[in-house]
RNA sequence: GCGAAGGUGGCGGAAUUGGCAGACGCGCUGGCCUUAGGAGCCAGUGCCGCAAGGCGUGCGGGUUCGAGUCCCGCCCUUCGCACCA
């Protein structure tokens, strides 16, 4: 070898602590230039992180390192979702305190970022486990229940036995616990919810005005689940009130019977002495069945008669009232009517009770629908009909006149109703942010004051899955208000109250009066990008754009959506193995695709890395064969951010190779560049300089707007390989102009430091340059060098390419020059022998295509 | 069922505005170098064909001088929601 060969480690160890020590990721929140909060999803400090969670923070640092470089000044903080139930499980396994367990966690995941380059200014980290974190969380909590926003109710809720918690209605996920996969049982239960139903009309209006992924804003729309229609009163024979929900009162007339949730308040009342046994049974019965059971589209339609009837208020017919677990206790009014020649649910019921079909939509040119012979309900367009007064109503005004004539008549009103339903926040775990309330006998719920938070969790030595109650001591207190006996609440918020305001402390995260200043985070937010995983696009999205709104109405920040623009980064898959008897295996139990254990073939798959799939990938371990500029490298290459990606062993190794292929270009002309200085001149540039020269300036253009919209690092990627190929090429040809080799190599290496910036710097440095590359700016391109002077205009016959003609960059963007050149080329003459011209179409610049008989 | 995203070589993926399909990388083939190669370098590599040429972006139609890109109708994959009245 003629010169140094490729050291990574040698090299990586020379810089890492460089970029600290400058404190170039440290910003000045008070007086912000160009303020830029570019903001990860910080992690859940689970062990380690692996090469898939790698990707989440690589992205990021490069944007901060191209931002940096452009002049902005960038808050790029990073901190740790430290409660939550995982931490609780694995503290159970290895019999150590779960803050143990995420501190330790937490010092092995900082290394790992100094490993990688990643670098966050420090002092900002945040802990959420860290009572001088929780005690703001608490805050956040007395905020909200001050002001009606938090409330304690009695519910039937969703409770996972495996993890002895309930759950939040967002995280039952396909009726299982989102968590371990346990389908959750309905209980009973005095819980503590949030009122983020009050925000359900502005958390989907203000979706309109976010820069996020159409399909997260879509899932957020779906989730908060709008409806318009009508709340219509029936009067029962037995003179209860029944009010159902409906989007569609323009069939009211067709409304055969009711149905009611088996849990709504009235069905006692309204049950006859001869139907009670069977209706209490049927109660009982859906109590017991599961939420996917009950959800199921697709299961048998069940139910019961009540043995009671109401009044249609428009026909005043009396219709009978049914129990079914088909409608929903908490969704619109838990009742509704039911309308079977024009609902499919309603058409399947009235079917298999035998109750009868009405029908009041004529659908438009066609034939009049017989109940009879109706094998399906018909939900489509069409006139009111047997509708008394509003018969003969067109499709296009009967909601809105139904309306009108209802609230006329006092039967009913507009309603817009959500399937938001309002947050359960109490957990019957450990590991979480005590809910500062005190029960006292005297003087009924009180909160904590504020001067009293935090309050703290119990030290105890931590042996198993238990909550606050199981402690001794814990519940035992005095009230605030009288000072006499009094028992503390024993449950600890939702983790995900930990994180919905995290964004806000990390503008003031040693505040110590306050949880942030206002002042301060009035200047900061709205973050303007977000990056992190799809799989936060409802819960954690929508309950931080909640807490923001709610602590915008009460006066605390400025603003009211936390993210202005959202960028939901893609997992890092990779092959996973299985045997049949074994269960998953890591890649060393494999051999030739048999398990080493049993020998027995195993399957393979390709999934985002997981441990409890073992095919995750230790960054480590790359980083001990290839360094960490290559696993950069090779973690933005392998294909767009936002998407799913597959790791693969071969792919790192063409990153590793790049590398090494461009710091052998440098190093290897660098004792040809000593002494050379200044730009080059292109008045003296020959054709192979010209090439190089504009290929460099677009470079630079593809790379610069690769960082803005699209953040297509991979494209910005594979131009720096195309320019460094071009380079290797040209220092390797006669003569090479060193004024041109020195400003190529040393502009690529600014443009690969986001990606690779050990190798940046190093290379930088022993180019001789005195700046560090976070002090240098980030190189500019001129426009009339990227156009080029000469350009290659494809010639197309009859939609076909037949040649390419060279032409003055003057001459191709002149139509008529640009015609005449492609008709007069020797090539084009000869393809147009014996055939007539019907057509020229010169597309400066582009094209030309000549169509001919 | 509803909604969204996607389907391009052997593979990951390019093609940003209707204008050269397959950039860049992997893999593969041949060659050079080497005691050796899971190193490096050079050349080739969409498919069919000796070639000229033809065919090619899930399938079938359409618009256009020109379609991966636009329109209509299907098929498949992934994700989200799913008896929400």
């Amino acid at each position: 070898m003629k010169h140094e060969s490729y050291d990574p480690h040698t090299i990586e160890e020379r810089w890492r602590d460089f970029w600290r020590e400058r404190g170039y990721f440290r910003v000045d929140t008070a007086h912000p230039k160009r303020k830029f909060y570019y903001l990860n999803m910080f992690p859940y400090p689970s062990g380690y992180l692996h090469v898939g969670h790698g990707r989440n923070y690589i992205i990021g640092d490069a944007i901060v390192r191209f931002l940096l470089m452009r002049g902005h000044d960038v808050l790029n903080p990073m901190g740790w979702d430290a409660f939550g139930l995982p931490a609780e499980n694995a503290a159970i396994e290895r019999g150590i305190h779960p803050r143990d367990w995420t501190l330790a966690n937490i010092a092995y995941a900082k290394n790992q970022f100094r490993a990688w380059g990643i670098e966050y200014d420090w002092e900002r980290e945040v802990t959420t486990c860290l009572p001088d974190y929780y005690r703001w969380t608490q805050w956040l909590f007395l905020k909200l229940y001050e002001n009606g926003l938090a409330y304690k109710k009695r519910a039937a809720v969703n409770y996972c036995p495996n993890c002895k918690t309930v759950l939040a209605n967002e995280q039952v996920v396909g009726g299982e616990c989102e968590r371990c996969g346990t389908p959750p049982e309905q209980r009973e239960l005095d819980q503590w919810f949030f009122r983020i139903t009050a925000y359900a009309d502005r958390l989907l209006a203000d979706l309109a005005d976010l820069a996020w992924p159409d399909h997260v804003k879509k899932m957020q729309e779906n989730w908060i689940g709008r409806s318009e229609g009508a709340t219509i009163a029936f009067r029962c024979e037995g003179g209860e009130e029944i009010r159902v929900f409906t989007t569609r009162p323009d069939t009211l007339w067709g409304a055969t019977f009711l149905v009611l949730a088996p849990e709504h308040p009235l069905v006692d009342a309204l049950t006859v002495p001869e139907r009670r046994a069977e209706v209490e049974g049927y109660r009982r019965a859906a109590g017991r069945a599961s939420e996917i059971e009950r959800l199921s589209a697709e299961r048998e339609k069940t139910g019961v008669f009540t043995g009671s009837r109401a009044l249609n208020p428009v026909t005043g017919e009396p219709i009978p009232i049914w129990i079914a677990d088909y409608v929903m206790p908490t969704y619109g009014t838990g009742a509704i009517m039911a309308v079977p020649a024009h609902d499919e649910r309603d058409f399947t019921f009235a079917r298999a009770f035998g109750l009868p079909i009405r029908v009041v939509i004529a659908p438009p040119d066609g034939p009049v629908l017989d109940p009879h012979a109706m094998g399906t309900a018909y939900t489509g367009p069409g006139t009111m009909v047997r509708s008394g007064p509003l018969s003969g109503t067109p499709a296009a005004t009967a909601i809105a006149r139904t309306i009108a004539y209802l609230e006329e008549q006092g039967i009913g009103e507009r309603t817009v109703v959500y399937k938001l339903r309002d947050w359960l926040i109490s957990r019957q775990r450990y590991w979480g942010a005590p809910i500062p309330i005190v029960y006292c006998d005297r003087c009924g719920v009180v909160p904590v004051p504020e001067e009293d938070l935090p309050v703290l969790l119990p030290e105890v030595p931590f042996i198993g899955k238990m909550g606050l109650a199981d402690i001794p001591g814990y519940a035992d207190t005095v009230c605030p208000r009288c000072g006499g006996e009094a028992r503390r609440d024993t449950d600890t918020m939702d983790t995900f109250v930990d994180s919905s305001w995290y964004f806000l402390r990390f503008v003031s995260p040693h505040a110590e009066e306050v949880p942030f200043v206002t002042e301060d985070v009035n200047r900061w937010l709205p973050v303007d990008l977000y990056v992190g995983g799809v799989e936060h696009a409802i819960l954690h999205l929508l309950y931080a754009r909640f807490i923001t709104k709610a602590l915008h109405d009460l006066g605390y920040v400025g603003f009211t959506e936390p993210f202005r623009r959202l960028f939901t980064q893609g997992m890092v898959c990779h092959t996973a193995y299985k045997c049949p008897q074994h269960g998953w295996l890591y890649p060393k139990e494999v051999d030739d695709l048999r398990c080493t254990k049993c020998g027995q073939e195993v399957a393979t798959s390709y999934f985002a890395m997981s441990k409890s799939k073992k095919n995750v990938v230790e960054p480590a371990d790359i980083i001990q064969r290839y360094g960490a500029d290559t696993e950069r490298l090779y973690t933005l290459f392998m294909g767009p951010p936002d998407r799913d990606i597959e790791w693969s062993e071969e792919g790192i190794r063409g990153a590793w190779r790049f590398v090494n292929r461009f710091w052998n270009l440098v190093v290897g002309q660098l004792p040809h560049l000593a002494g050379i200085a200044g730009e080059p001149d292109p008045s003296r540039f020959g054709p192979a300089e010209r090439a190089l020269w504009q290929k460099l300036h677009a470079t630079v253009k593809k790379v610069t707007e690769e960082f803005g919209e699209r953040l297509g690092l991979n494209t910005a990627i594979a131009a720096i390989m195309e320019l460094a190929n071009e380079a290797a090429a040209y220092v390797e040809g006669p003569g090479p102009d060193l004024q041109l080799v020195r400003a190529v190599l040393s502009r690529m290496i600014l443009l690969l430091s986001p990606f690779t910036p050990f190798l940046a710097e190093e290379l930088w440095q022993r180019l001789g340059e005195e700046r560090a590359i976070l002090d240098t700016p980030w190189p500019e391109y001129d426009p009339r060098a990227v156009a080029g002077d000469e350009v290659e205009v494809p010639v197309q016959i009859n939609g076909k390419v037949r040649t390419r003609l060279r032409l003055a960059a003057h001459a191709a963007s002149d139509p008529d020059a640009l015609r005449e050149a492609a008709l007069t080329a020797p090539d084009v003459q000869e393809r147009l022998r014996g055939h007539e011209v019907q057509r020229v179409i010169a597309v400066p610049g582009k094209l030309v295509s000549i169509v001919v008989r």
